[in-house]
DNA sequence: GAGGGTCCATCAGTGTTGCTTATATCAGGT
DNA sequence: ACCTGATATAAGCAACACTGATGGACCCTC
């Protein structure tokens, strides 16, 4: 179960192929099918069916775990590395796209004024790569966001022991094109809306709303990206509904259940510094 | 960052000793001082500091990640050994020494009549062994417990990914010395509680009492074993105050904050048979 | 302060591992 | 049946990771 062979196995069912995954590692294909062998004979099962290549049950159990293994060993690089470097001059912050929000830009523009030789490098990236970037050391500070249930936590996928402050919660508005009968409501109820027609996106996943409200919520429109101007486009165009933070444009508060748009900060164990600074700079002003 | 050389330097840093690990490990003091050497190399950074041996901050920063990382790989492979195991006629099952309540006894003993082929083996555990247990497949199932609000999930420390049910609920006590004065009460208030003297045990943390009602629980005795046993004799002899579960002894309800003593039943993703049936059978009975 | 003991580092030697190149083998399409 | 695009196997070689022996630093004892 060595990493190097864990990476090639993973390279192999991502490509469906032996030589593809080769040539993309810089190895030879006769390497790479001495590897998979001798993953199979460590293991005392087959992993991969061949031709076409793919995962046999073993293997497919082999793949999810192959991931966080080999992101947690990489962060665990990260960590150890981190010890050793000089408070630097320029850092990088992952933000999911609807992490930075008014508030926390306006916080990170105090903390920048505070350290005005730090430069800083903004980096906005898909939700789920935020956690995983932070912890493989890619990036020093992240900002993750998600709908829960007020001062709950957000739930992220497992990267490693990394530090999670929540820095923000905002009330959610119901995204709906101008000319819906509901426009002009006050206020919604999440109960009400089950049957409505609801835009299917990373940005307010529906398998995350019916776990918060119940059965329901039919996909119109499946939407890959994050991009929140997309996404209000779409919403405009009466492609379905969507939840979005109030700061994030027009719509109609969410009144129940209590949910919020939450924002975390993420990071690693930070020695005192530029970063530490800047965390400190983004995190909640003590009341 | 070879999960060999990884192990061997867990074995140093523990051992304090290159040569006493290379014992513990049947190697040679010459290799293990290549391979931490290797490490170091590999990592750019001196991990540990020689004559008297300790970990450098580095060194730390690692050993915090490789325990979490060796384990993971270990549940990898029982993960992906398990999809070509026979259905046994004999399973392992875990379980801390509050989890197995008299529901869930009662569930156990129904489970087994089902399957009276099945030889069934029984271990106590420590309550954070459980789960590295059921992830590294030296049990099949798991029982942990712990105190939460209602229908909180457990924290448990991270040992990969594994299914994770709640099956039992409990009113927790406030176990107190028979003649204490707050002995006669029908309920008590956390809070009325915060500067009493409270046994520090795992079976109760205060660390998560001050989590979950604030500052204060001064620790009397501190008791390092999970023997329920000995944690009552220690309460009736007056060394402090403990939550237990109703059902493990006399003592006065607990009123507020609303909290419920909570077992989680673990495991790995099982394929149909004996192992699956009687996590269903110490399942919650559909409502 | 010299001597012995303990412990880790280093060196040389050696068996094993893990790559490359070359070739065999296999499945599918024509 | 043959060709094609693919994986498996064989042989050779370089690098690696052990063992055993030796060297050097520290500690304790007398």
């Amino acid at each position: 179960m060595d990493p190097h062979l864990l990476r090639t196995f993973v390279a192999v069912a991502e490509a469906r192929s032996f030589s593809a995954a080769a040539e993309r590692l810089g190895y030879t294909q006769s390497a790479v099918s001495q590897q998979i062998a001798a993953l199979e004979t460590d293991l005392g099962l087959p992993l991969l069916r061949r031709r076409p290549v793919e995962p046999t049950e073993a293997g497919t159990r082999l793949l999810e775990h192959a991931g966080p293994l080999l992101l947690r060993l990489r962060a665990a690089r990260a960590d150890v590395l981190r010890t050793a470097a000089l408070p630097a001059h320029r850092l990088t912050l992952a933000a999911a796209p609807l992490a930075l929000n008014p508030v926390l830009s306006a916080r990170l523009a105090r903390g920048r004024g505070e350290q005005p030789r730090l430069r800083v490098r903004l980096r906005t990236t898909d939700r789920d790569q935020v956690a995983a970037q932070v912890a493989a050391g890619e990036a020093d500070l992240g900002l993750t966001d998600g709908i829960t249930a007020p001062s709950d936590p957000l739930r992220l996928p497992d990267s490693g022991p990394m530090t999670r402050i929540g820095v923000s919660e905002e009330e959610l508005v119901v995204a709906l094109p101008p000319d819906h009968p509901l426009a002009g409501r006050t206020g919604l109820r999440l109960a009400d809306l089950v049957d409505a027609r609801w835009l299917a996106t990373p940005l307010c996943p529906l398998e995350r709303l019916r776990d918060l409200a119940g059965d329901g919520f039919r996909a119109g429109l499946d939407h890959q990206g994050e991009d929140v101007h997309t996404v209000r486009n779409l919403v405009a165009a009466g492609h379905g509904l969507t939840l979005l933070p109030a700061s994030a444009g027009p719509g109609v508060p969410l009144v129940a259940p209590r949910l919020v748009h939450r924002v975390e900060l993420l990071h690693p164990s930070l020695p005192p510094g530029p970063a530490a600074h800047l965390a400190a700079a983004l995190s909640p002003p003590p009341s």
